[in-house]
DNA sequence: GCCGTTTTCGGCCCGACTGTTTTCAGTCG
């Protein structure tokens, strides 16, 4: 069977929707289009395996004529609609639609009326004075499409979590010096804390409703916007009137779009919930009302003019019929049903971490000694930290070598013996090497208390040799978890090749765990393949990958992406107390 | 194109802001 690219394949669809976008077609069949899309994108397993097992004919969204598409796909590679629709537009107008500005109408005038075909051409028209010409177009229009292009040509696209929570404060911070907004706080990807964000929403509680009330204080919801974009970060706004500011500002890190709402305290909790997202899921929540008989808005949920809900976000999910869904779960991905079911999942929290297992020291690439790492970690509160320092292999990390391995275990042994309120768990992140051994001897690794195996080399190998690696690694009965499984790196490595099942199909059957490593330029595993791994019985082991005290912070990033997961306290291995831990150790021991 | 304890046909989520308009279309989230 043709090994498939579920991302490839989402991406044909997601095509196909932007074509028929810009050729006028039925917005609805459009829709259905990218929800398919979107489907297909965030499957954890191969489209081709689902499609061979009915279970894909069994997905919502995905209807009879998706799936022949889907199969003509796994036998010839392509698909007939797409090639079709391809050619009767130059494919070179899709680049145009990544303008913020342009949509589809504006692609369609653009081409018909001036033949523009790309960005290239379009600039040339904007410097021609062209683009103004058109009807529907003007001046500003032009400019917004000149100030569009720039943009893109400069922006870096989704940017990570940590980048993203650091905008976010540095906004939230500056807004809170203007006085009479009880609330501020993130929306949208960033409290759902979806692994990369593309823009920054702040949500504002509050503010006069009146001027001539306001005038002894000076704050309406407008004059609020108005602070924003008077901001000092602020580089350039997009927006901005009554309730809603945007503007692209200047961080430490990227340059990144902040979007401010400023809602009355009666309607905060729908606008919370409406500016949360995901955009599928709220879809789903206004089908539900719809069918109710009501409306559900960012201002509350209605029945007629009655006001049923809106202040906060569990009355809206109540009135619904629901029980109250995480923000991290509401990705429609089956949370709306267990919700009216009343059986979704209790999620593990930061405060149920009882440990890290993942950390360095200076024995190889980490700034901190071991005690100034165990010194952190109690500062956290945490009971046990796992020292995992590189192993001899990885070369350019000061890797350790058995002897060196064999002292620092001793070492963390009499670390242990006058630490208070901390134990260290001695332990290595030891390599996969090529085929699949390990960088050490077993008689080594059974003096640790936890062992990290990961790939860091040929991350590009086909996906039979490093699904093999991955395999044969977990079958030794030293290995605690695989680290990273993946080895991505956000923005810039993609993951390995690995068949997924299989690894966590192997995981569950060896006893072993799986990292989540909370490092925001990993969060490997990511979301929907910890849900996999959960829904397989797989425990999931939690580390910040630390190379300094500093980095032992990074946990709440792995703890979101756990619950993001479905993931539970129980289905995680760095809940439990030390006792309850050390014999889970034991159990895949000799 | 998908979907159905109101439907196998006829629906399909909602509003803010902008710019080009004489009342609204396009874009965005």
């Amino acid at each position: 069977m043709r090994v498939m690219s579920n991302a490839a394949l989402s991406a044909i669809f997601e095509r196909m929707a932007d074509v028929m976008e810009i050729l006028g077609e039925d917005r609805f069949r459009i829709n259905s289009y990218r929800k398919v899309a979107r489907v297909i994108g965030e499957m954890p397993t191969d489209v081709g395996v689902l499609l061979e097992s009915g279970q894909l004919a069994d997905t919502p969204g995905i209807g009879k004529s998706t799936l022949a598409k889907v199969e003509e796909f796994v036998r010839t590679g392509t698909i007939t609609a797409h090639q079709e629709l391809l050619a009767r537009i130059p494919p070179s107008l899709l680049e145009l639609l990544r303008i913020p500005g342009v949509g589809p109408k504006s692609v369609k005038t653009l081409y018909l009326d001036l033949r523009i075909r790309g960005i290239p051409e379009l600039k040339q028209a904007l410097d021609d004075s062209l683009v103004q010409t058109l009807p529907g177009f003007g001046e500003k229009k032009a400019a917004a499409i000149r100030r569009g292009i720039e943009f893109l040509e400069k922006a870096s696209g989704r940017i990570r979590l940590d980048q993203a929570f650091a905008a976010a404060q540095l906004v939230i911070d500056y807004l809170r010096q203007l006085a009479g907004f009880e609330r501020i706080q993130p929306a949208g990807s960033l409290r759902r804390c979806v692994e990369t964000i593309g823009d920054v929403d702040i949500l504002v509680c509050g503010g006069k409703a009146t001027p001539p009330d306001a005038a002894a204080d000076g704050q309406t919801p407008e004059q609020m916007i108005e602070f924003f974009t008077q901001a000092p970060f602020v580089e350039r706004v997009l927006g901005a009137g009554g309730t809603k500011g945007s503007a692209i500002i200047r961080t430490q890190g990227p340059v990144v779009q902040v979007d401010v709402r400023v809602v009355p305290p009666e309607s905060f909790g729908a606008a919370l919930q409406y500016f949360s997202g995901s955009k599928a899921h709220n879809v789903r929540l206004r089908e539900i009302a719809v069918k109710a008989g009501l409306k559900l808005n960012e201002y509350g949920l209605f029945e007629g003019q009655a006001m049923l809900a809106g202040a906060a976000e569990e009355e809206i999910y109540a009135k619904l019929g629901l029980d109250f869904i995480d923000p991290l779960l509401r990705e429609d991905r089956g949370e709306i049903e267990e919700a009216r079911k009343h059986t979704l999942p209790r999620l593990v929290r930061l405060a149920d971490i009882r440990g890290d297992f993942h950390a360095h020291t200076t024995a190889t690439d980490g700034s901190a000694t071991i005690e100034e790492m165990a010194q952190a970690a109690r500062e956290r509160g945490y009971d046990y930290l796992g020292i995992t320092d590189h192993s001899q292999s990885t070369v350019i990390a000061n890797g350790q070598s058995p002897q060196r391995l064999a002292r620092q275990i001793e070492q963390i042994h009499r670390i242990n013996g006058r630490l208070k309120g901390i134990t260290l768990l001695a332990g290595a992140e030891v390599d996969i090497l090529a085929d699949g051994t390990l960088d050490f001897e077993d008689e080594l690794l059974a003096d640790l208390d936890i062992v990290v195996a990961s790939v860091h080399s040929a991350l590009g190998a086909p996906r039979e040799r490093v699904t093999m690696r991955t395999l044969k690694a977990m079958d030794n009965p030293y290995v605690t978890c695989i680290g990273h499984p993946t080895g991505r790196v956000i923005g810039h490595r993609d993951a390995m090749d690995l068949d997924l099942p299989a690894v966590i199909e192997h995981a569950a059957r060896t006893g072993t765990a799986l990292e989540v490593n909370a490092d925001p330029s990993r969060l490997d595993l990511k979301d929907v393949h910890c849900k996999m791994a959960v829904e397989a019985g797989v425990k999931l082991a939690l580390g910040t990958d630390a190379h300094g005290t500093g980095s032992l912070a990074l946990m709440p990033f792995g703890v979101a992406t756990a619950a993001r997961g479905w993931a539970t306290k129980g289905d995680v291995l760095n809940t439990l107390p030390l006792p309850r831990l050390r014999s889970w150790l034991k159990t895949k021991r000799p």
